[in-house]
RNA sequence: GGGCUCAUAGCUCAGUUGGCUAGAGCGUUGCAUUGACAUUGCAAAGGUCCCAGGUUCAAAUCCUGGUGGGCCCACCA
């Protein structure tokens, strides 16, 4: 042996062993044959975005690997099954971007050839994170890899789709949603992002009333004026109509009364605007306002704002606030006003709330059982009480969820709709020069093929009234064959909240009835809602069960300074990197160590040289006892023995401290107690065994005696096999470095009791 | 605006239902070391456990209030 520790010589050919050994992929025998106590487990790792390179957030799936591998010593029939995510709106925003470099955009394709630039783009780059989890030494089953966009997979999401729609849990609505005009899609209300800014407040006269708003620019598009129904200065306005002058003449509205109107801000009055604000949409769906969209989907004034039309919003915001001043129709302005907009999480933009038929789910008939499953503790949330009180809260407030995305990249909704059937369906598309031709379909026909819009379709906008069928090429009302796919695509995470499910249908049915539900679900608490809760909800309406009996929630991976990591900061750690540097059980130990569940974890290239310094300790150890041993002496291994019979009080001592640091590691690991399990083993490794044990002992190992040898090995092997799971590189090298009783690798040698 | 959470050594953090003479990693200081390992060993320094009250035989741990961070949720124009 050499005199430090290579993790670079020995990891790859370990891992090879490993995975031709089969050892990754669980036998599966009849359950009722399992020796009492042990059970199927199974984990599903949390499915990376396919196109992108592992970063520490992936690195912290360690605690799964350190599960599965302490069960699969256990005897348990053990899966951890890997998958990629195609991750809609995040890869078509990366691949824009490549796009934008090359001065192109994703309005100079049709959707077909965008679609296939962005699979080829993906191909590219999906096996880049496959073999940097390899290179952590995760123990996944690959060969049943799964890629969220595979046909059979697709395919049991549409049946989802089809069977919610059947059970009225799918419906098509229009109203607001908050839109990204630069990215060209909407989100559902999980993905906008909250920030706080100053902007001015108006106070503008209008009619009779002087009113605060913020964005005069959408005054065009106000369809009454609202007052509180107790506000006595205003109660006699109420219900009339009043004329006011606006920039481009005057106009009248009526005066309502809606207990959303707060008497406190500004002066008691505001003016409604249902296309524009969601506040207002309300209000104006209760008083039957009419909604007039003075903001198209480009960010840019309708000609419904006459000479403003074009003008982006923020320019004509400017625009119309100084007209309104020249004009005498400010009263004056608040410049110090604070208030939250909502932005695109994506690029920042501030979105705007939008009128589009979208596609909803109704979520609260979902959302019952999932509450109730972890309240009768079907699923556990571990290890914080404060997550279940996070999950509730959502589950409880949840609103129907847009599963509508303005995006090329996933799967279309599986609804058709018939030209012929609704010739107001709003069309976008490259005709055969690659201009791009908006408009009604009633509008285009004449002059377009059906064929040549099919072909070039960027995008169609049904009216909400349109009709549609699922899964049908021709109209089932005029049987005509001028249909039309929607162009939305379904939000990403409808497909993987099936993930559970899909993945163990889609080669076999046995695997669905042996690992469903799983046992733990690892993931960290940004996730929570957009994919654990739903997850639960979906699980339960396709199944019945859980998906996962337990909900672990791991640590996020932050700075030396306990900063987030983030591109922007510039402190952003390669995993890779570090495996490179250090090794993989360095990295891996290094983000046990010391991490609370559900809490922060400080990871240092200094955190890992120390946990590579322990790996080279135990390399060090056992060079020790090799140094001791010679080649033809033969051992009487004691392992799974008492040593009862032991005389001398140092190897009793050893022996006694052994079986209890076994017991507590073997706790912690039941307790999700990680980093404690760690923790015990480096110090019972390395103050206990090498600094005080070796120290003292060492005249005797010298003697070549063989008892005292076989003590030592014992208590080598044990510490090999506990700390088998967070470092596997190293303890199975050493496995094999050294005489042992039974000639297995280690990976699948029995946890010790 | 509502809610959650944190505050412990120079830094990053553990501390499981109250029993601590308060720990770890990294860092610092001194000494040692051709002998498994300088990717080492021995030793040392370093903390009014944020502040003020309270409960208790006992509080870093529980309660109340305060101060200061972090985070989540939210349609007040």
């Amino acid at each position: 042996m050499d005199k430090t520790y290579d993790p670079t010589l020995a990891e790859d050919n370990i891992y090879r062993m490993w995975e031709k050994g089969g050892y990754f992929t669980p036998k599966m025998p009849d359950k009722k044959a399992l020796p009492a106590g042990r059970r199927a487990f199974s984990i599903l790792l949390p499915l990376p975005n396919a196109n992108d390179p592992m970063h520490m957030g992936h690195a912290m799936f360690v605690i799964q690997d350190i599960m599965i591998r302490y069960h699969r010593m256990l005897g348990d029939p053990t899966l951890w099954l890997p998958g990629g995510d195609h991750a809609g709106i995040e890869t078509q925003f990366v691949f824009e971007k490549k796009l934008a470099k090359s001065g192109k955009s994703r309005f100079d394709f049709d959707r077909e050839t965008l679609y296939r630039m962005i699979e080829s783009f993906v191909e590219e780059n999906k096996n880049i994170n496959r073999n940097q989890m390899k290179r952590l030494g995760f123990s996944l089953d690959w060969t049943r890899y799964h890629y969220s966009l595979e046909p059979e997979i697709i395919s049991i999401v549409l049946t989802t789709f089809r069977n919610m729609h059947a059970d009225g849990l799918i419906y098509r609505d229009e109203r607001l949603v908050n839109y990204c005009t630069k990215c060209g899609t909407s989100f559902s209300d999980l993905e906008i992002k909250h920030v706080e800014q100053i902007d001015p407040l108006y106070y503008m006269k209008y009619g009779p009333f002087v009113l605060a708003t913020v964005r005069p620019e959408t005054k065009f598009g106000d369809t009454a004026v609202a007052v509180h129904p107790k506000d006595k200065r205003y109660l006699r306005w109420v219900d009339k109509e009043i004329e006011v002058e606006g920039l481009i003449g005057k106009f009248t509205v009526k005066v309502i009364a809606d207990s959303a109107i707060d008497p406190k801000f500004g002066t008691g009055v505001a003016k409604v605007t249902p296309a524009h604000d969601m506040t207002d949409f309300e209000i104006g769906k209760r008083h039957n306002l009419a909604i007039k969209q003075v903001i198209g989907f480009d960010g840019r004034l309708a000609d419904a704002a006459g000479p403003y039309a074009g003008l982006k919003v923020k320019a004509a915001r400017e625009k119309v606030a100084t007209d309104l001043q020249t004009r005498g129709l400010i009263d004056h302005i608040d410049n110090n006003y604070t208030h939250t907009v909502g932005i695109c999480y994506k690029c920042n933009t501030v979105l705007e709330p939008l009128p589009i038929p979208q596609w909803y789910v109704k979520t609260k008939p979902l959302a019952k059982p999932a509450i109730a499953a972890v309240k009768e503790g079907k699923t556990k949330i571990v290890p914080l009480k404060r997550f279940e009180k996070l999950y509730f809260r959502w589950l409880e407030n949840i609103t129907d969820w847009n599963i509508s995305r303005q995006i090329v990249w996933g799967p279309r909704i599986p609804a058709w709709y018939c030209l012929d059937c609704n010739p107001t369906i709003r069309l976008t598309f490259l005709d055969k020069q690659g201009n791009k031709i908006n408009g009604l379909y009633k509008d285009l026909q004449d002059r377009y093929s059906f064929e040549e819009i099919a072909k070039g379709l960027q995008n169609l906008m049904a009216p909400i009234s349109a009709t549609y069928t699922l899964y049908s090429r021709s109209c089932k009302t005029c049987r005509g064959s001028h249909v039309v796919q929607e162009t939305d695509t379904f939000d990403t995470w409808f497909l993987s909240s099936q993930w559970p499910v899909t993945t163990l249908q889609v080669d076999n049915k046995k695997d669905f009835s042996y690992f469903y539900p799983t046992s733990v679900l690892d993931t960290m608490w940004d996730i929570l809602f957009f994919w654990v809760a739903r997850m639960m909800m979906m699980g339960l309406y396709k199944t019945g069960e859980v998906p996962f009996e337990a909900v672990h929630i791991h640590s996020r991976v932050v700075d030396a300074h306990g900063q987030k990591m983030s591109k922007s900061r510039g402190n952003v750690m390669d995993p890779i990197a570090l495996v490179e540097k250090f090794g993989a059980d360095a990295l891996r130990f290094a983000l046990v160590f010391g991490a609370a569940p559900g809490g922060d974890i400080a990871i240092s290239e200094d955190k890992v040289r120390g946990m590579r310094n322990f790996a080279n300790k135990l390399w060090n150890m056992a060079r020790f006892i090799e140094m001791n041993i010679q080649t033809s002496q033969k051992f009487n291994f004691f392992e799974n023995k008492n040593f009862e019979s032991l005389q001398n009080n140092e190897e009793k001592q050893i022996i006694n401290d052994l079986n209890k640091l076994t017991a507590h590691v073997t706790k912690c690991l039941d307790t999700y107690r990680f980093s404690d399990a760690a923790q015990a083993l480096y110090d019972f490794a390395w103050h206990r065994v090498a600094d005080v044990y070796l120290e003292k002992n060492k005249e005797r190992f010298k003697m070549n005696e063989d008892q005292s040898l076989t003590v030592l090995l014992h208590v080598f092997h044990r510490i090999l096999k506990l700390l088998h799971p967070f470092m596997p590189f190293i303890t199975e090298e050493l496995w094999n470095a050294l005489p042992r009783k039974y000639d297995k690798p280690l990976i699948i040698s029995s946890w010790p009791s």
